[in-house]
DNA sequence: CCTCTCTTTGACCAGTTGGTCAAATCACGA
DNA sequence: TCGTGATTTGACCAACTGGTCAAAGAGAGG
């Protein structure tokens, strides 16, 4: 039986968590150090590991939470609704996404860039499941003539990959615009873009 | 004056450019050791040494050769060509580089995605550069109707991630597919997501 | 066969890093 | 206030890793 967690317990655990996002984020998990995340959590290195067993059990905690606040903008797709309303809803969430929370974005993105040897099993799962039934919604729109036809699931990953752009590739979009922030830009480009993508052909 | 290079000088040159290509691509620059690389090479350590001053210097030769590479499809941009064929050509040929060279890409990705330490400088440079001109050939396309109206450096942006993906997030994109090989829908839908986009509305 | 340069390597080193541990300190309910 | 379990830490260690170096080994031209 596991004992409830005491206040102590809470408030370092998630200094530990949001410590190691900061870091693992920026430096990967193999760049980052113990001792970075401790001084980022305020706390001595054995510290650390009594709270966690080793490095990369907080990179695996933090990957497993993060993995659901990731999944969620998806989950909202509502089948009830509008579909192209609905879809366009999940571009601008994803896209609001990687402007508040780029370490998140960028943290996940190296993971699945590095094999995703931590997470593997999460993705041929929760992810395959959710993304194959968004995908059957997406074909009963198109079966009903409410959007054009389009490849669900390819439909699905362009949306990740346009979004997530702007969170993991930011030093190279901003190079390239010489700094101007991109998101307004991107927003009515993205919407322009799925927009134009799935309003059906005049019949 | 630089002396030209031996017969050996190139063959262990071209050796290492290659143990390196697939060592931080699988691992990224801190993830990746000399003895990894040396083994790949089949080379000593020390003889690694011999022809790269550093663990960093292999790195980044590799990044600035990879550049160019990178580069050369969007150069292939003609402006004389007819504007939407010019377009899906573009493409087509991201697409076809995520799909032979992902280990360059994924390289690439890695490095930008910790910020891009070693060629920040060539991103704001000869990227931007590149971007910017191809960006006025868009936009005269547009002016003289033969595409709908879009934000060029945001329709750039959006074949980069979308061909890119394919490379870069292959794990994930065959996790939810279940293994299929995801190319030939990813060629197909990607031609029907630019088309669309890009085809003017008939007067 | 000699020699000069290029190439290769075994042995080594110092700094870093993940992780351990015993002892000290703290928090809190009785 | 006391006792007990939770928390914290200084000191330490073994493994790893990037890099050095002196010396040995090839190769090619004379």
């Amino acid at each position: 039986m596991n004992k409830p967690e005491t206040r102590i317990q809470q408030r370092n655990r998630a200094a530990i968590m949001s410590a190691g996002l900061e870091v693992f984020s920026q430096f990967g998990l193999r760049g980052s150090t113990l001792d970075q995340i401790a001084e980022a959590a305020g706390l001595s290195k054995p510290n650390l590991l009594y709270y966690f067993r080793s490095k990369d059990a907080i990179y695996t905690a933090l990957l497993e939470k993060l993995l659901e606040t990731w999944l969620d903008p998806l989950l909202k797709l509502d089948p009830q609704g509008d579909p192209i309303q609905e879809v366009l809803g999940y571009v601008r969430r994803k896209l609001t996404m990687s402007k508040e929370y780029p370490r998140e974005s960028r943290l996940f993105a190296n993971e699945i860039l590095l094999g995703a040897p931590h997470i593997a099993e999460h993705l041929s799962k929760d992810l395959r499941a959710l993304v194959t039934e968004k995908a059957v919604v997406i074909r009963e729109w198109e079966a009903a003539g409410k959007i054009a036809p389009v490849d669900p699931y390819h439909l699905i990953f362009s949306i990740w990959s346009t979004t997530q752009h702007y969170a993991d590739f930011d030093v190279q979009v901003r190079a390239v615009l010489g700094g101007i922030d991109p998101f307004d830009d991107a927003m009515k480009y993205l919407d322009t873009l799925f927009r134009r993508m799935l309003t059906p052909p005049k019949a």
